[in-house]
DNA sequence: GAACACCCCGTAGCAACTCCGGGGTCAAGC
DNA sequence: GCTTGACCCCGGAGTTGCTACGGGGTGTTC
């Protein structure tokens, strides 16, 4: 199989899989005597398994960690619940968030009505008051619940 | 001011004030003789817009743009509208696939009790066959939260 | 023998920072 | 006078997870 039926295979592109290669995620193939990659149904199992932990957000670190858990079925798998339940913390807390940040941003834009010049534009002014009250140091009057003010994931 | 202060003032990386500066977001300050950056209120109130924005994930070209409508006041509004929407769709696509993402993960640490080894975890067969089903070409696979493959939005 | 699809490789680019190394500046303390 | 420490300067590299590019080789078909 080369690389492009098995990019073809798992709707992955093939310039992803030289890099999960690189990355040291997908086992080197065999080559084919002209250089071309030889791959074999256990590297297209293989590639699955990293596309639907990408999918689930998984980063590839971790990943790879999965993937050390796979190869030795005898480590406890307590590990791999505390690796699932970091995820699933991580997941959950963005959650939060986003679900303000939707709610700020649709309040912010029943501010504004079309046909305005920006001058009396009211999403402008309350995107300028909101940022004036987080820089003196007003915490809390704007940016609400379980919102992060003035720092970013950091 | 000096970056230091501003940076405390307003709860940003000193690095990062410096890279909106390099990026064309915070205009370059005025420098003092020994070369220090010396900044006005003008920049802070600029500097917390920026993050506040970023606060609302707005990405740093629309903050750009952003900032272009406050500087010239009598442009129609009816583009902030249109930005403002675009990251509203944004995040509400985001948003919707988080949610189906958290329930994958969810039902997948539901899977395994604590204590087995690797080799019998629920989780990682959960894994394993999900992607077996996904390499499979069997796409458009409803998902149905028991055994067999797990679709994913991909 | 030319067109075309496919493959190789290394490198650079994206966002939005973050960190590093090497150096200059300034006030306080001994 | 000299050192310590906090602060500042700059350019460049590293991060994550790809994606694109450029310049070349290979293999099949018309």
């Amino acid at each position: 199989m080369r690389i492009g039926e098995l990019g073809k295979a798992t709707g992955v592109d093939i310039e992803t899989i030289r890099y999960y290669e690189k990355a040291g995620l997908l086992p080197p193939p065999a080559r084919m005597p002209n250089g071309y990659r030889a791959y074999r149904p256990v590297h297209l199992e293989r590639l699955a398994f990293i596309r639907h932990c990408r999918a689930l957000d998984v980063p590839l670190a971790e990943v790879k960690r999965l993937l050390d858990f796979v190869a030795h079925p005898e480590a406890d798998c307590g590990d791999i619940n505390q690796l699932i339940d970091e995820q699933l913390g991580r997941v959950r807390a963005r959650l939060k968030s986003m679900r303000a940040l939707e709610k700020q941003l649709a309040a912010l834009r029943a501010q504004c009505q079309v046909g305005n010049s920006a001058a009396n534009c009211g999403i402008l002014h309350e995107l300028v008051a909101a940022a004036n009250g987080e820089a003196c140091a007003c915490h809390g009057a704007v940016a609400k619940p379980g919102f992060r003010k003035g720092s970013l994931s950091r």
